[in-house]
DNA sequence: CCGCAAAATTATTGATCAAATGAGGGTTAT
DNA sequence: ATAACCCTCATTTGATCAATAATTTTGCGG
């Protein structure tokens, strides 16, 4: 009814990164052409197009379900986004200028004003713009989509499982490091920190979805 | 006319990599459903489709392109793979078994005659053969997809720039010592030997494209 | 009461149609 | 003669309709 004109596959990815169509669901175009208001063509394109991203599968004649996710699938997309960040940290390293370690430093700072007073919702945002603005110096336009969309895939599973309680204990260490390493021009030190960087968030997570956490739904602002 | 059931993304594909539909063409839902015999609906989802996959480019209301392409492109595409196909090899390296190392074995073996026969059709085949052994070992279901298509990318550039003289000393080299290290379960060696294999790829492929004057991009209109 | 088969319902897929958007050309006025 | 404006045509986009495929339900027989 709210027939909002906007790209229905944004109004649909949204939907997916907020929870309110769940991983492996089952989803009718009928019931998504209700939702949005209009009719199926724009859904059927939309949803062909996600399915060209990965985030839903078509099976032929039999309808389309949101990526279903177990914990390999999470493992996986760790291994691809620590594998496209740590050569983007090495690029930014060789690349970044005294304006782009002022803008890091800037985004570190009130990211850990974030931690002391536990403003989660702000931090999880402040530390995507601090990764992005470092994929920013890499220069590598056609990376940056890919990395996002594994991002967008996980903060979604972060979401559902709900952050751990030490899980940002030590994110601020690792990013004031990076931060020199990078200022330094030194790419195997920031290779390796986003590295491990990285691969801390990984086990956190796994952490989390083996003791199966609640899916907390937290309320996270929909619009940045 | 030859109405073939198959998925007609699957034919817009192979056109594009076969060079039928050229990098920055402008392509018209009408000429693709005459050329395939079918009506408008399947290559709208197989545009949109195709789209997710960066494939093609649509604007909205001015109709689609195929990606067009220029030396940095094909930079960051090498990149990409590059940091995929390591992370993979890494992988493999750590899981690989004595029946994975005898099939890799077999592949080179015949590799390596097609490049004394210089059969250059069954040698780029058997090369990619080769590579998705090792990533199929790696067990990293998500990043088998993505690495393909960039592979496939790229062989469609090779395929337009064809393929020095040089290209493929060197390859058989590489490819016996990878085997040595992931035999060894050495992941940094087999690592550092994938990077270099990779590098060396790329480096050729510039070196083509910045020898041919002609240049594969399209000049692309830009709207106002 | 259970199993199998056939029909009906539900949902996707392909086709045709109508409307909106953008581009290109032609005409007119200055 | 040139520039601006309007009109027309081509093409995408959204909607409805028909048909194909699949799943579920129902009815019959063992």
């Amino acid at each position: 009814m709210t027939t909002s004109k906007l790209d229905i596959g944004l109004r649909i990815r949204d939907d997916i990164v907020s929870g309110a169509l769940r991983f492996g669901e089952r989803i009718t175009m009928d019931a998504l052409a209700s939702r949005y208001g209009v009719s199926h063509m724009p859904v059927r394109e939309a949803l062909r197009e996600l399915q060209g991203e990965g985030l839903v599968q078509i099976e032929p004649n039999r309808g389309a379900r949101v990526r279903s996710i177990d914990s390999g699938f999470v493992e996986n997309l760790f291994e691809i986004r620590t594998a496209l960040e740590v050569m983007m940290v090495r690029r930014a390293a060789a690349r970044c200028t005294p304006p782009d370690i002022a803008e890091l430093q800037a985004i570190e700072d009130t990211l850990e004003l974030c931690i002391v007073a536990g403003d989660h919702a702000l931090l999880v945002a402040e530390n995507r713009r601090f990764h992005q603005a470092i994929n920013r110096c890499a220069a590598n336009a056609d990376a940056l989509p890919l990395i996002d969309k594994h991002w967008m895939l996980l903060a979604a599973l972060w979401r559902h499982y709900g952050y751990g309680q030490d899980r940002f204990t030590g994110v601020a260490n690792d990013h004031q490091n990076l931060i020199q390493a990078l200022a330094a021009h030194d790419q195997e030190a920031a290779a390796m920190i986003m590295g491990a960087h990285a691969t801390k968030a990984k086990l956190a997570l796994l952490a989390r979805i083996r003791a199966q956490a609640e899916p907390v739904v937290r309320p996270l602002r929909r619009r940045a």
